[in-house]
Parts: C-alpha cells; structure tokens; sequence
DNA sequence: CCCATGCATTGACATCCGTCGATGAAACGC
DNA sequence: GCGTTTCATCGACGGATGTCAATGCATGGG
C-alpha cells in the first residue's frame, strides 16, 4: 500500500460492502465507519429533507391539525403549484418520512411516528466518545 | 381566501418570512410551521449530509484516529478521485460540519463538535407531541 | 348524468450536482 | 534549486432535480 500518510493507522475502515447489519436503528454515524450500502440508505432519507420546500411541508403537516393535511392545505403556504407540492410530498413518502392515507376526495398526508427520531440518534454522537 | 378545505383550522403558517427566531439552537420542525428562511437555512446542512459520500466521509474523519484525517486518508476508502474527496469536503466545512486545519503540507479535517447534535435536535420530536 | 373538486401523473425545460482530468500552488526532502 | 508529495481550483461533461402547464383519474354533489 504505497501510502505514505502523516499517520498509517491501519483502521478497518470497511471499504467494500461489509455484512455489518447497520439498520436504521442503532448505527451513530460518528462512532465506526459506515458502509457504503448504509450510507446510500441513509443519505437518501438526509437528500429528502435536504430541500427547503420539503422541510417546510414536513413542519407544515407536522404542525396542522390532527398531525395531518391534505396538498389543498400545502400548496398556498408553500407558494407552489399543485404538481409541484404532490411531487414533494410523494419523495418524502418514498423516504419514509410521511405516509398517504386517502379519504374521499382528499389525500391525507401524516408524519411517520418515529422517522425522525431514528434520524436524529444516527446523527446524535455518543456520549462515550 | 377560496378555500374549501376539510377543515379550515386557519393556523398562523407562516407563510412569508416571520421575524421567528428559528435558529440553529432550538426549534423542533415538528413543534411548529418554519418560515421560509430557516427551512432554506436548515435544508442547505441536510443537503450537505444527503450525499453517500459525503456522509461516509464524515463517518470517516469522526472514526479516524485522533477524530481527524486528511485528504489522502479518504481517497482509497471511498474509492473516487483527489479532487472529487477535496470538492466533497468543501462542502461539508461550508456546510459548518467539518473544520479545516492545515499543518504542514496535509489538511487535516475534523468534526465541528456540536454540529451533528445541533441537527439531531432540530430532528427529535418533542416529548409533548 | 354531468360537472366541479382534489390530486397524481406526464412531458418538458432550465438548473444544479457529482465526477473526472488537467493545472497550479504550497511545503518538504535532498 | 529541483523533484516529489499533498491539495485546491478550474473546466467540462452527463445525469439528477425542481418547477410548471397540461392531462387524466377518482370522488362527490346537484
């Protein structure tokens, strides 16, 4: 290895795709490299609310009554059209941060209990470090 | 205001830019509706973090020996060229999670301390909710 | 039945983004 | 001084992304 670095410390550092099981659920990002398969995983959830449209429509549904609320609700807080906010909405469904239940005419878009949370304590660094 | 929603619960949305003190210290997204101005604030370090690469590289620089690394360090496990890592890297100090320090002919990279945890925080649902 | 409402989907377009090779600058060793 | 190493910057390219107008599909009311 032809790497004449200041410190060659030699870490396992898990270039290639490891078994490792990091879930969304226990893996703090700061405490061991992560894989390149869970870094795809979880940067796709982070891209999500990686917009400023989409973070305001996550707080917007978040604070509505009921914990829910239909793209009519949306569409004027966000200054959108009526494409564009469903567009939105539908990638943060596919991130798994929303879900879509739909009653009559309406589409009813709620916050999935606990997606940000597991976010937050990936991002958390431990205490013991 | 021709709406005919289910319900017109009339909510302060906040749909210009209020003068709110959302700053990166204390305002849970879920809590209440942010203004426009925090969401594009907040939205620009998710961003930063939405990237594979760039979330391994922060896994990496945190893992690394003595919570730094320099750019040589990252090349290989990450597998992409020097100049891709070190555009990568610019991107997460602009984004005011990572530091630069230049010693010698390396850069050295490390954690912003706090910065992550700042993010979780913004993340986690209010015990209330 | 027909029309109005709410919403998803499509297609199109401009812009942004990730990636690389090439280049240049700073620092170190000989 | 000169070559080597480390790194940032530049220019370019292909692909992804945010946005909209137009369309289509349900649902519900008269």
């Amino acid at each position: 290895m032809g790497h004449t670095g200041p410190m060659a410390t030699d870490l396992p550092l898990l270039t290639g795709s490891g078994p490792q099981d990091t879930d969304l659920c226990c893996a703090p990002i700061v405490r061991q490299a992560m894989s390149a398969d869970s870094a795809v995983t979880l940067a796709a959830k982070f891209k999500a609310i990686g917009d400023p449209t989409r973070l305001r429509l996550l707080s917007l549904v978040a604070a509505h009554d009921g914990a829910e609320a239909c793209v009519c609700d949306l569409t004027e807080p966000v200054a959108l059209s009526q494409p564009t906010v469903s567009h939105h909405l539908k990638v943060l469904v596919d991130a798994g941060l929303l879900t879509r239940s739909k009653r009559g005419t309406w589409s009813f878009y709620a916050l999935v209990p606990g997606a940000l949370d597991d976010l937050a304590d990936l991002l958390r660094t431990p205490v013991t470090a």
